[in-house]
Parts: C-alpha cells; structure tokens; sequence
DNA sequence: AAACTGACTTCTC
DNA sequence: GGAGAAGCCAGTT
C-alpha cells in the first residue's frame, strides 16, 4: 500500500548510492519529517522489493544494522560490505560511509 | 475516529 | 560508555 510519505521514502532511499548508507533519520528528514524516523522504518518494512528500494542501505543512526526482511541483518551486513561500505565489526563506519545529500 | 504498533532517536541514570 | 525510559511519526487494526 503506497502513500505520499512512503513513496518520498522509497525514492529519496532509491537515490542512496552504492558504496554509502543513509540513517532512518536522515531519510526522514530529506522525506519532509526530521522525526519520522519510526515511520520511515515501518515503509521498509512494508516494502519487500529491495530491487525497488535498496533498503539495506538504511541503518541507524549509531550506525547499527537494523531489521532487513530479506535474509536477516547478516545477509544486509554482507551486501552493504560488498558495497564498498565501511564496516567497524557489527556496525557501519558512518564517518566513511554515511550518504551525504 | 481512537488506540496500538514498530527496521528510530535522544535524554537521563 | 552502556543500559533504561520517554518521545515522535506514519501506518494499520
């Protein structure tokens, strides 16, 4: 089910590069709610077409992994480091990698 | 229309 | 610095 909301989300996620990743609360903010960051993870959620909306490029904003419906966190892990992403263990380097738009 | 939920963020202890 | 609690937003029931 698409709303306005979800479709800012889905296209500002859909502009993230390879390589980088962009916070919940980021994407909130570029979709027009700096503190919608909740309501930004509920749209991935619903969103299944990750070919669609590269969600495993969305973390939190400590740089954690979070949810990911396809495979697990290990699955999101592996894709972002495939990337080129920055990773400092478990979690991602968001002074290298963190999208800048 | 009201209440509950959730892939978050931030403050305080 | 780590753990716990409160707050906010949009969607779903």
């Amino acid at each position: 089910m698409k709303t306005n909301f979800n479709q800012k989300v889905y296209e500002i996620a859909g502009k993230i590069p390879a390589g980088k990743v962009a916070t919940y609360g980021q994407l909130a903010k570029l979709a027009g709610s700096p503190r919608a960051a909740r309501a930004v993870g509920m749209c991935m959620r619903n969103n299944t077409d990750r070919n669609l909306v590269p969600c495993h490029r969305v973390v939190a904003s400590n740089g954690e992994l979070t949810g990911y419906a396809f495979g697990g966190l290990n699955v999101k892990r592996k894709l972002l480091v495939e990337e080129g992403v920055s990773f400092n263990k478990e979690k991602v380097d968001l002074k290298v990698s963190q999208w800048k738009s």
